[in-house]
RNA sequence: CGGGGCGUAGCGCAGCCUGGUAGCGCGACGGUUUUGGGUACCGUAGGUCGUAGGUUCGAAUCCUAUCGCCCCGACCA
């Protein structure tokens, strides 16, 4: 993409409104726009940023098995009243009468949708395992947004629900997400602590949050200090074994590590002091095991193999989507701006031409920008007739991890600068293997 | 929902107390200049001061109502 012809509409001043460092950079990148309290446009490069995260968690539910659908925004109170959650939400719930003056509402989460579609249409245990997970916006309506898109009222979320015969399988179900959740979190560049949670209105006794460590978190959190030196790395998962499973499980979730709603003293003081860690975190995502309190509520049944109707054991998991871009940039920023991860960075690499209109820089630009999109990457070239400050500025802005600067001073000598934008280290070389290197980069994630 | 604050040009703000021709910086646009980290100068455009009502000869300014936004707290898959 040329920049010239782009949509990227930076702000130099922090909007008055933003009163966080990602909210702030969001607003002054081009990214988002506020519409009203706690509901934003995504600009296009938010878009890209929040395109490319979907795709990541796609991926990886994929992975494991799990299958996509897409459920409405816009749900009938019918199921809502069977579940008896319409009264129990409260105000949160934003309540919508349609022309016949029906009771409609516009879903903060699908538990009701999706047990109905199961038990329309699944009747045997031989249907059994079923994960199934959408991302679709979800509306709350919080008595108060903040935060930009960390705490919107609108927001887009990935939620599943697995339906099993027992709680054992059911609660591999959950291992299962545990494990394709880690690998989400690492793949956009973020490490995301599992914690012992509090079940809240949706109850059951096995649930954990992850949690991405940062000053501006909403949540007090207490932990071991070695749980920040595991990763999950490359690792192969076979996601049928249950052993494997359970064991990335019993890794990740053995140590100390639970949010303020959990937290006690008494057990964190087993921890040698040393390790002890209080910090604060953004809730990025959340498992549940809750048995069949919805399956019975709601008929969720199938037929075992001795012929007896049984109600599903579900589990329900969930990842803030939209959240994660606020999450990311609060945990990879500089004064300068934000610096993306490579896994969700809305172009490759940035092309700043110091001297455009120069002949020279501007064809060594141009065949820069080919032979990167030749080899299936998107590089963000600024051609606009600015000075190299403003260039500079603007690419730190928006936070591209790589950067080729190229001026009419390094050609003369064959080489471009290749820049990276989280270490600001800088690197001469000709322009042939700058783009190999960004290459190999790319190829590695 | 309790407490506090703010709505004046695209953005950031001053002016309001003490009523009398609506300002500044950045940005935008045109030009000159400059060109390796937000250059300098000249010029231009852009606001019925959130909205409605009231007081007054006269309201951005005072009064009333209302809408919106932000912050702290409570709340919160």
């Amino acid at each position: 993409m040329r920049l010239s012809r782009y949509f990227l509409p930076v702000l130099k001043e922090n909007p008055a409104e933003a009163q966080i460092v990602s909210h702030r950079l969001m607003l002054r990148a081009g990214m988002i726009k506020q519409s009203s309290a706690g509901i934003y446009s995504w600009l296009p490069l938010g878009y890209k940023v929040l395109k490319n995260i979907e795709k990541i968690v796609h991926e990886e539910q994929v992975k494991a098995g799990h299958i996509p659908m897409l459920m409405p925004t816009l749900q009938s109170a019918d199921l809502w009243r069977e579940s008896g959650r319409y009264d129990d939400y409260g105000q949160e719930m934003l309540r919508i009468k349609d022309r016949h003056d029906r009771d409609m509402l516009y879903g903060p989460t699908n538990e009701e949708l999706i047990t109905d579609i199961f038990r329309s249409h699944v009747n045997s245990y031989k249907d059994l395992p079923l994960t199934l997970y959408h991302i679709q916006w979800k509306f709350r309506d919080e008595v108060r947004p903040r935060f930009g898109v960390m705490r919107g009222r609108e927001f887009l979320m990935k939620d599943g629900y697995n339906f099993d015969l027992t709680k054992e399988n059911a609660l591999h179900a959950y291992n299962r997400h545990l494990v394709t959740y880690l690998r989400t979190y690492e793949r956009m560049g973020l490490q995301a602590i599992p914690m012992r949670a509090d079940g809240g209105p949706i109850g059951g006794d096995y649930t954990h949050e992850f949690l991405v460590l940062a000053e501006t978190g909403e949540s007090e959190v207490f932990y071991d200090s070695e749980i920040t030196d595991l990763k999950f790395g490359s690792r192969d998962i076979d996601f049928d074994s249950v052993e494997e499973c359970q064991a990335v499980l019993e890794e990740f979730t053995s140590r100390y590590a639970r949010t303020d709603e959990t937290h006690d003293e008494a057990v964190f003081n087993e921890v040698p002091e040393e390790r002890r860690r209080t910090a604060r975190g953004i809730e990025v995502g959340q498992i549940f095991y809750f048995g069949t309190k919805y399956s019975e509520a709601m008929n969720a049944t199938v037929v075992d193999n001795e012929g007896n109707k049984v109600p599903v054991h579900m589990g329900s998991h969930g990842i803030g989507v939209s959240r994660l871009l606020g999450a990311i940039i609060e945990a990879s920023h500089d004064e300068n701006g934000i610096i993306w991860p490579e896994g969700v960075t809305p172009f490759h690499c940035g092309i700043v031409n110091l001297k455009q209109g120069d002949a020279e820089a501007d064809a060594a630009c141009d065949a820069l920008y080919k032979s990167l999109t030749a080899l299936g990457l998107e590089p963000l070239y600024d051609d606009r007739n600015e000075r190299a400050g403003g260039k500079f500025a603007t690419m730190d802005l928006i936070g591209l991890p790589w950067r080729i600067t190229v001026g009419p001073r390094g050609l003369k000598n064959g080489v471009v600068e290749l820049t990276s934008r989280r270490t600001g280290e800088s690197e001469e070389l000709p322009p042939e293997q700058a783009v190999e290197k960004i290459a190999q980069i790319y190829a590695s994630l």
